[in-house]
DNA sequence: GGCATATAGTTGACAAAAGCAACTAAATTG
DNA sequence: CAATTTAGTTGCTTTTGTCAACTATATGCC
């Protein structure tokens, strides 16, 4: 286990390490176009950053432009940053005006020279980019645009690393039907083997909760970890006192965070406000995680039957739970422990 | 139309160069910790390069490495590298044959020595991309690994570039249940503002599908487009002699590649081929792109009727065809000629 | 075969880019 | 108010990269 963790992590870096370094080629492509202008890579760099120094998306106090900032930002020498700078003055392409709030810092702008100086490098910059652009068809230009988008959100959100694990819970919204249907689909082929008719069982399932939905007894739950769905469960009435629980799934990336166990708090929770007396669910003998949930919660298994079912051969099992009032008072101090 | 489209272009032309400007300043802080080796980030790209020379994934004949490929590749003066190559093999870390095929060019590899003394930088690299990983939960690791993957996979294929429009047809496989379900419910809500009711409404038949598939006179295609779904349709039995066309989605990075048409027609020369006479279809008025699908195919309106569902006043219209024998034949040849 | 032209690679001279360290001046700390 | 830190500057140095001229082999064409 440890050790398959470890040669998965290996690959993903030399994965990373590759993108890089492909990353890096294609950039260099798109700076030649720059070269055979008046201005060196590293100046035309700095100018970059003055023309678009307010458009960061998550620049916070966006602190105004100074020497010393622009040099954090690209990696450049002090000294020579200063020489570079004095160059661009003397062109009247910026002015330095001494800093309000501290004497030692000069606060750089561009002037409207500066501006028009860049603009047929800017332009040329996006012809680059465009001509990039060019071959590929509507639906790569948008896989790439939000492949871009994912990395940077993923790499820039450092400092609020907590979040990371903080998932948040939802009821549903058009596309959630779709998206548990898909993505049970998907995993119990892959992790067990299920065909299409267990997906299409699912499907049957969540659309039969939206049609009979009963706004009083009845609820999902839709788990979402930094914008994406990771996890989901329902709970529907059966009878007047008996709930069952039903399509509860964590994405493999979220296991390990409690979120099984949360979601299912979550309906036990519900189940026992709602008046219910019994929670009911149906699950197979090989769905290991999910039983220990549930046998941390207290469902006991009251049946079992060997069955032939969406390609494989299963053993069904019937859990339940009983919401004795007793037992409630006791659970609502364990769940809110487990909050 | 066409503004807005400029507009569209222009921003994601901004989204890349931004994104640019962001990863030229991650790898240059992951190049950072190569800097106090005892060689220049020139020297430490040129090993990588003959280190790694044979694992990237697309080279084709996978040319044996030489001074002018080296040199193209990493975007180096060819004199530089001519120097660079001398040094190492001075210190005896790479060897220069001459090339069998072509006497002017030598054959690059690298002692056992050369090897070793790019280890450690090696393990560096390694870990300082393992140090930008380490704050990333996996959900976090995986997506970026993706995103990185679409990024490579889109930009390098770019000789390949006839593809880019060439989608494919196949049949129904797990998760494509819940694919069809939630982008109908996703696209529906955003272009029509229809609720999660006409998702569940799709899951249902959907599932029914599966549920009740009869293989000698129903059928689904699932289009595909560069490894992801776009498109699809479903042809169900309504009677012996009645076919029912189901669920025909485009995505809208796809449209325009006449592909709603193609799906039609798949499902027309099957419905022949199965032996229906007549194939009825239940749209709304305000879906305008797949009522001209309909008219050209030859499909007539014959009922409409208003209601309320989904949250909104629709008005539904239901569609035939006849698919008479003389028919058959006038519409094979159409349809030969749409492909 | 033989001439013109292209390509792989090398070399020397040179220029640009980048780094380092010492320095000034203002700000902050205690 | 002395000590330390930070923003920025300057002189000096090394590194890095460019350019053009050159050799040797290869290729195309008559």
């Amino acid at each position: 286990m440890t050790r398959a963790q470890t040669s998965d992590a290996e690959r993903r870096i030399s994965d990373i390490r590759r993108f890089n370094r492909f990353y890096t080629q294609k950039i260099g492509v798109l700076q030649e176009g720059l070269l055979d202008s008046a201005y060196s890579l590293a100046e035309v760099r700095v100018l970059y950053e003055l023309v678009h120094w307010r458009d960061e998306a998550d620049r916070k106090a966006t602190p105004s432009p100074s020497a010393s900032r622009l040099a954090a930002r690209l990696g450049l020498d002090e000294g020579y940053l200063s020489r570079l700078l004095r160059g661009f003055e003397k062109q009247q392409l910026i002015v330095r005006k001494p800093s309000p709030d501290d004497g030692r810092e000069h606060i750089l702008s561009l002037t409207p020279r500066g501006r028009k100086a860049f603009a047929p490098l800017e332009l040329r910059s996006r012809r680059q980019v465009a001509a990039m652009l060019s071959p590929l068809s509507g639906l790569e230009r948008s896989r790439l645009a939000c492949a871009m988008t994912t990395i940077e959100q993923v790499l820039r959100s450092r400092p609020a690393t907590p979040e990371a694990t903080a998932y948040t819970l939802r009821s549903l919204r058009p596309g959630d039907i779709g998206w548990v249907t898909h993505r049970h689909g998907v995993l119990y082929a892959e992790e067990y083997g299920y065909d299409e008719r267990f997906e299409a069982l699912v499907a049957a399932i969540a659309a039969h909760f939206v049609q009979a939905f009963d706004v009083e007894r009845e609820r999902c739950w839709i788990a979402e970890l930094g914008g994406e769905i990771v996890g989901c469960v329902f709970l529907v009435s059966k009878s007047a006192t008996v709930a069952k629980l039903r399509l509860l799934l964590v994405e493999p990336d979220a296991r390990g965070l409690g979120l099984g166990a949360r979601l299912v708090d979550e309906c036990i929770a519900f189940a026992r406000q709602a008046g219910y007396r019994k929670i009911v669910l149906w699950t197979q003998s090989e769905l290991l995680a999910a039983r220990r949930i549930y046998e941390q919660r207290g469902f006991r298994r009251v049946a079992e039957e060997p069955h032939r079912s969406f390609g494989r051969d299963l053993v069904a099992e019937t859990w339940e739970l009983k919401l004795s009032r007793k037992a409630a008072r006791e659970d609502r101090v364990q769940t809110r422990a487990c909050k």
